[in-house]
DNA sequence: GCGACAG
DNA sequence: ATCTTGTCGC
């Protein structure tokens, strides 16, 4: 089942007021908990897919058992896009229908794994950070590019690391979760802390680069596009 | 001022 | 993100 959601009242129209939203809220996340075990629970997996033409976006939260990585639940939420993409403001496009989606879902998200960034932000509230504290769940950012930060090669082995840095602040890491292949780069969202959102992320790739959790979201946003397109 | 820039 | 064929390799 597929919900769809509109714009919310209020919801920012310019970049200014984008940029006020998130200073605001940035206040509210929550960087001193360590967050949920590696291997227990539930983590979702939350991604969108994007058909400009028509002005419509696809969500989709994919929940995975911890410890089996087996699926749970899924659900997903098409809307009208929010926002344009706008470096900085990803979050403004994407969290409306994420929310939707999340809501949708039939058990506990617990952990929730976003495509993207968390504190490596120009403002330190990237998207993980912003829906972190609009849900209040543990969240963590994991992207595929190291945005405007600096970082030296992790070394070959999977489970290497280096620093994310923003001028001298570590922001977040370049994570390898495969051998000789190209890093992730990860970022504590919301109540979870940056050793912890390495584990899990490294719990989540047994066999790609890519978090199980945003692979399989991300192959159920384009299916709900597909959906939206044809049916 | 110019370019770069998560998805 | 999205537009897009074949191709090399496990």
């Amino acid at each position: 089942m597929t919900t769809t959601v509109p714009v919310p009242d209020g919801w920012p129209s310019t970049e200014e007021q984008a940029r006020a939203v998130q200073d605001e809220l940035r206040e509210h996340v929550i960087l001193d908990e360590p967050g949920p075990p590696p291997g227990t629970g539930h983590v979702t997996g939350v991604d969108v897919a994007y058909d400009d033409e028509r002005d419509v976006v696809a969500a989709a939260a994919v929940v995975l058992d911890a410890s089996s990585l087996s699926l749970v639940a899924e659900a997903t939420a098409v809307g009208r896009v929010s926002f344009p993409y706008v470096p900085g403001l990803l979050a403004f496009r994407e969290i409306p229908t994420v929310l939707a989606a999340l809501d949708a879902l039939p058990c506990p998200p617990g952990l929730v794994v976003c495509d993207g960034y968390g504190l490596a932000h120009p403002r330190r509230f990237g998207l993980a950070s912003h829906l972190g504290v609009l849900t209040g769940l543990p969240t963590i950012g994991v992207a595929k590019n190291p945005f405007t930060f600096a970082h030296d090669d992790p070394a070959t082995p999977r489970g290497s690391t280096s620093a994310l840095l923003a001028g001298t602040e570590e922001v977040g890491r370049a994570l390898r979760t495969r051998d000789g292949v190209k890093p992730v780069f990860v970022s504590v969202g919301h109540r979870v802390s940056l050793p912890v959102a390495c584990a899990h992320t490294l719990a989540l790739t047994p066999e790609y680069r890519l978090p199980e959790t945003t692979r399989r979201a991300d192959a159920l946003c384009r299916e709900a596009l597909r959906r939206t397109r044809s049916g």
